[in-house]
DNA sequence: AACTCGGGGCA
DNA sequence: TGCCCAGAGTT
């Protein structure tokens, strides 16, 4: 496993790539924070762009989601995946905070977990951005990109990968890591073609440099 | 631990 | 045009 220095200096790689990995999610309240992310599990976020602006039009607060009917919100949602299971988890979700927490969103990752449709890194995003707890939002490129760069082991699941990442870097630079880690791992350590031959952190990467080795073994 | 949900994107 | 992607919940 690379060592604190080592993953700083990987880090200041990546930010080097993609200095414009900043934080995507401008939301100016919670809620729509909340409703945004739920909404993105399991697609990109440029594609529940295209529909967060007449939702949010349409629903300003939970009694809103609430009270329209389950076919109609899924109606409201339909160009993204998963519409059903979303437009479901919704409702309960707004039903849970206008019954638990007054209508408004809780902040500690605990809470935020309970709500349907609100797993591990939708509670870490929303509690990091709306509520400014530091947290890492551990996605599958985040994982994807720690386990080939050896930051946290290969056996690790979601929570291990969580603890070490948050064990070999600083608090303060938890949100920009997060953001950095997926650009990378998005435009460059992609899932089936990670660029190795023009990547700046092939010195420091167990796994890449096995790919360089394989890649010469087929041509020679 | 493996499967399901369901579109859009891209080869 | 068919394979691939992404996260939460269920079994």
């Amino acid at each position: 496993m690379l060592t604190k220095t080592q993953v700083q200096e990987a880090l200041l790689h990546i930010g080097d790539m993609f200095p414009e990995a900043e934080c995507e999610l401008t939301h100016s309240n919670p809620f729509e924070l909340l409703i945004a992310v739920v909404l993105s599990a399991q697609c990109t976020d440029a594609l529940v762009n295209k529909v967060t602006p007449g939702l949010f039009e349409k629903y300003i607060k939970p009694e809103d989601y609430v009270e329209v009917s389950q076919e109609e919100l899924e109606q409201d949602i339909r160009s993204i995946g998963l519409y059903r299971n979303k437009a479901k988890n919704i409702k309960k979700l707004s039903q849970s905070l206008i019954e638990q927490y007054n209508g408004e969103v809780p902040q500690t990752r605990e809470e935020l977990m309970s709500l349907a449709g609100v797993g591990r890194k939708t509670a870490n995003v929303v509690a990091s951005v709306a509520f400014h707890t530091p947290a890492i939002a551990v996605d599958t490129h985040v994982e994807r990109v720690s386990k080939r760069l050896g930051i946290c082991r290969w056996k690790d699941n979601v929570r291990e990968v969580e603890e070490t990442l948050m064990k070999k870097i600083p608090k303060e630079q938890w949100a920009q890591t997060h953001h950095r880690l997926i650009f990378f791992g998005r435009y460059h350590c992609k899932a089936k073609s990670p660029q190795c031959h023009i990547c700046p952190l092939l010195d420091m990467c167990r796994e890449g440099q096995k790919r360089m080795k394989k890649q010469e073994a087929r041509h020679g």
